[in-house]
Formats: C-alpha cells, sequence, structure tokens
DNA sequence: TTGAAAGCGGTACCAG
DNA sequence: CTGGTACCGCTTTCAA
C-alpha cells in the first residue's frame, strides 16, 4: 500500500494526497474528505523509512543504557519517552549489558537512525567513542560517563555526597564493619563508587570494611551476599551499588539467618519504586529518575544540545533496612 | 555523511561502496580497502532510512505490550530481543498503558515500520482491530487477546488451571475467606480471569470471597489492599492477578499489621523473578516468560507466521507467603 | 570488477 | 487548490 495507490485511487496527484494526510497546505474540503476515505479504505499507512527520508528533520531520540531490567534506566527511559511522545517525538533504547563493544555498536546504529538527539546512560565506556561523538553535531547528554563538550551536556550526581551521608548515618548508628556491595568494579563510575566508600569509610578510622562485587540485579546481589559471608567477614552493615542488588542481599541474609535490621542493616542507591515495598523498606539514597528523563528531554529537544554540566544532589532516604548496630 | 561522498573520496561509485559496505557482489581486494579507510576516516554511518527503503525484506520485529514497566513484559520483550538480535533483527517495543486507543496507534506505527512480524502481547483489545490485521500479510503473534487466523498465532497461557490449583491448594490449606485482587476488570483477558477465580471458588461451596481492582503494579496493590480491607471483610487468603500487584498487596498487610502468612497468605501470578527475591517469597503460578519470548521469535521468524494456537500450562510454584489459615 | 541508473515511497517546491 | 517533479540516500540490476 503506496502513497501512490491511494492517489491513483483517489483521483488525485500524490502532492494532494501527502497534503491532506499531513494536513499541509490547501486542499478543498470535498477532495480533503476523498483522499481521507479511500486512505481509510485502502487502510493506507505511510511507510516511515519513505518518510524520513523525504523529510528531512528527525523525530526520534535515541537512548542507550547498560541494563534495561533495572529499574532505574527503565524509569528514565519512560519518563523521556513519556516527555517525548508529548512532544510527538518517538524513542528507541537500547540495552548494552555494560559491554563496551555493544555500546560502540548501539551508538552506530543510533547514529544510523539520524536522532534528533542521543541520550547516553551507561557506565562503560570506550575512549575512541567520545573522540567520534565530540566531532558529530547532534546533541548529546552523558549520565555516569564521559565530559561536557560542544554539544555534549553531562548529568552527574554526586554520589560521594549520598555515599558519605550513609556512612555517617550509619556510623552514627554504632556500625563498626561495613562492606560494600558492587558490580561491574573494572567499569569507571563504578569503580569510582566504590573508591568513594573506601575513601568515605577512611575517615573513620576505627571501621572495617570490605567489597564485593558482583552481576548487576538481585541475582548478582545474592551472590555477592554469599562471597561475602562466606568470607568470614561479618558486617554490621552492608551498602550496596544500587536497590536493584540490595534486593539479592536481603535475600541472601535471610537465607542465612540474619535478621535485618537487628543484626545487619541494608542500604541501597537510586530509591527504585519497590525499594518501598519490599520488607523491611529499603534505606536508600534517592536518584530523581523521572526529573532525570525530563531533563535529557529539555537538553535534547528544547535546549537543542547546548552543553555544560548538570549536577544532582541525592538525598539519604532512611527507611526500614538500617537500625542500631547489635 | 551519505555513500556518495564517501564513493566520490575512495574514487568510485556508489554502487562499489555499498558493495564492500555490504560484502555482496565482488570487488578488487585494493579496492575493498580504500573504501573500507575512506569510510571509516569519514566516520560514514549509513542511513537506515534509507537502506530499509531501498533494501526490500524488513529486519525489523514490532512488539507491543501492555506495561512495559512489570517484569512480565519486559522479560519476554527481553528474550524476544536477545533472539532477534542473535539473528540480526532488530525488535521495537511500545507499550499502550492498557489503553485500547493506544494500542490502535501503536499498531499503526508499527505497520508504518513495515516490520517482518509483530507481536501483540496486550490485554486490551479493539474489535476492528481485529479485522484489519487479520487482512495484512505479516506474521503475527498474540499473546491473551485475538484469534487464530491467517498468518496470526496464538499464545495462551492456561489460566483457569493456575487459578484452579492455587484455589484448591488454600482451600486445602483451611482459607475459606478469600480475595482476588485484579487491575482494569474491564479489560476481556483480565475480566476473564477475575470471573475464573469467581467460576474455581463457587465449586467450593463454603468459601466467602470478594474482589478488588486497582491499577496495575505495586501501588495499585497497595491501593487495592487497602480498598479489601476498608471494606470489612477479612481475608485469610488474598490471590493476585500478579506477583507485581503482590507486591503492594504485602507491603499493604504489614502496614496494617497483618502477618504474612501467619494471618494472611498472598498469592501472586507470573513468577517474576523478584517474586522470590521478596520477603515473604511469593507463592506464585510459573508462566515461563523467557520461553514465551523465543516462541514469539520462532513463530515471527523461523516459521514465518503460520497460525494456530499454543497453549501453556502454567505451574503452582509453593513458596513462603502461603501457610495454613489462622 | 566496476559504474550508470532505475527504483524504494514519500515530501515539498514551483507552476499553473 | 492541484499536479509535476526533483530529490532524500541506499540497493540492485544491467552493461561494460
Amino acid at each position: 500500500m503506496t502513497l501512490e495507490q491511494v492517489a491513483k485511487r483517489a483521483g488525485v496527484s500524490t502532492a494532494t494526497v501527502s497534503r491532506v494526510l499531513n494536513n499541509t497546505g490547501p486542499v478543498r474540503e470535498e477532495t480533503r474528505r476523498r483522499v481521507l476515505r479511500v486512505a481509510e479504505e485502502l487502510r493506507y499507512q505511510p511507510n516511515r523509512y519513505a518518510q524520513r527520508l523525504a523529510g528531512g528533520k528527525s523525530r526520534t531520540l535515541g537512548m542507550i543504557v547498560s541494563n534495561i531490567e533495572n529499574p532505574f534506566f527503565l524509569d528514565i527511559f519512560c519518563s523521556l519517552e513519556e516527555a517525548a511522545s508529548r512532544a510527538g517525538l518517538e524513542v528507541v533504547v537500547e540495552s548494552t549489558n555494560y559491554e563496551a563493544s555493544r555500546l560502540v555498536a548501539a551508538v552506530r546504529s543510533m547514529l544510523g537512525r539520524r536522532p534528533a538527539g542521543l541520550a547516553v546512560i551507561v557506565s562503560e565506556m570506550e575512549p575512541r567513542l567520545m573522540e567520534e561523538l565530540t566531532a558529530l553535531d547532534v546533541p548529546i547528554v552523558f549520565y555516569d560517563v564521559g565530559r561536557p563538550a560542544h554539544n555534549i551536556t553531562n548529568i552527574k550526581v554526586r554520589y560521594e555526597k549520598g555515599m558519605q551521608r550513609t556512612v555517617e548515618y550509619l556510623y552514627a548508628l554504632g556500625h563498626r564493619r561495613m562492606a560494600f556491595v558492587g558490580h561491574h568494579a573494572g567499569l569507571g563510575p563504578l569503580q569510582e563508587r566504590r573508591n568513594t566508600f573506601l575513601r568515605t569509610i577512611k575517615s573513620f578510622a576505627d571501621v572495617e570494611h570490605t567489597t564485593v562485587s558482583n552481576a548487576d540485579g538481585p541475582e548478582g546481589g545474592r551472590l555477592a551476599a554469599h562471597q561475602l559471608l562466606a568470607s568470614g567477614f561479618r558486617p554490621t552493615a552492608i551498602l550496596c551499588v544500587n536497590d536493584f542488588m540490595a534486593l539479592g542481599v536481603m535475600r541472601e541474609l535471610r537465607d542465612q539467618g540474619f535478621r535485618i535490621p537487628a543484626e545487619v542493616s541494608v542500604t541501597g542507591f537510586d530509591n527504585i519504586r519497590l525499594s518501598e515495598f519490599v520488607y523491611p523498606a529499603l534505606t536508600t539514597v534517592d536518584i530523581p529518575r523521572r526529573r532525570i528523563g525530563r531533563m535529557v528531554f529539555e537538553v535534547l529537544v528544547q535546549a537543542e544540545g547546548g552543553s555544560g554540566e548538570i549536577l544532582i544532589e541525592p538525598e539519604l532516604l532512611v527507611r526500614e533496612s538500617t537500625g542500631r548496630a547489635p
């Protein structure tokens, strides 16, 4: 089913059909009706590829995330998508599973779509990618990775601040043996988080500590906790790099008979919606994902790029999974 | 950056560039190298729209789901995506939020992409949509809704069976006051589930029961439970239409001081991965989402459509959220 | 082994 | 108001 067939059947030119379908340019009311009717009858659906090719300006935003199954990323995607669709834009996502090679492939693939903007919300990075992207004139937003540059704006969360607050809070509750559970310790931003933990903890001379790492997600969290406990270390508090992993950590603790928070306190990071539904409700650090999604939209579409850095202040949320050290 | 620019710079025709980039047709080794080098230098990225338009056969699958934030749908998407990308296909998703109008829009939008196949994993339906789709020659898979037809295959879960098992199980544990928590009670498949509950329960003459409905998701589950308890009815078991809502139901029960399962038993449906990480681990009915994702792929791509019905047998998984009636 | 050129299905400008 | 037509950027014959 093509525009031409519709045109033929309606006895008009393709130009006219295009005009009525897109409400562009004047068309006699009667003609309009006729075309509309035929298009309806034929169940005509414009070929999007032809449309884009001919059309010029792009109507799609690209978004690359590390792990779409982690609600943190999913939430950002959903709010971006919401804002975008309100403006008549579509957003296509791709998930890299934290692999730099997939990130490169994803970026190339997105670029092939000639997007109106690109959001790169990932933890992995490939140095040459930065150069490549810097040269482009597509508006880009990075989260966590990258540096501001022409047409590139960065969104960064003051992770240290959240971490610091958390450690101080736990310390005040009497905790002196803490562990950090993370994932992909080799990737820049994630390594940095681990280091932040280490740095923070060292300012308290009398705190024993350790860190473990496993896959992102509840299962990874569970395995990490398992490793941790198997090592013989007995933390009274476990700080997780994100809520998603914290879910698994709590499960493993319970399976091994530890009460939360009576015997072990657990904290997360992100404040995914699930975190207040689990039991005990998770003490965590809020990162305003919906706000981030909207920001991404604004930077990409309304500011049409710009450049610079946006800092987000995370906020400690005390709930039920933490308490006085035993 | 276009093919032509690459061609010009490499001193060859666009045809040749196309050949080397796609590895189609013979090209002298030296020419190939030169073209490749230039393409690299120019960071050439083919325009996907032009490619598709010229190319002919589609390399994309469309998938429409009711609520991408519900892990049930997300899991199916991820496994389909996995299978597809292994075969060099991409899949684009759209989420309807259970609105029939959005379903219609989503289908049209997908059709505009001239997909190689379309998966419609939703609970809402629009009668005229069925006709429209039946006329098409695109392979289609429905889950939950629709009827088999030419090029249309249906995947259905024997919901009654799972429900029956669950009720029997709870009955055997002594439960005589049960409630069903659902969402979108007006939509066919969901209404059917509620009815299944009602039908099943009626075969046990001495069971008091009721049903409530709210939005899909933990928050909806919480609100539903709130309503339920506010009504004065005191169920000893609450059966949820899915795990996602069950999370919220459990939270509300606890907030109101009920112990699970000592005072109230809770069951879910789907067996999303989260269900074994929450506390208490959720008794639920397994629906093999990854298998469904793979099936969708096979039907769409390998069988290139076909038609018929695929039945899936769900299985009760007893975990910690259910126990003897108090 | 390579190039010229005809589409693919639209959009939009220019005449009429 | 409407039609003719030149692209958009790539793939794919068909000849050379």
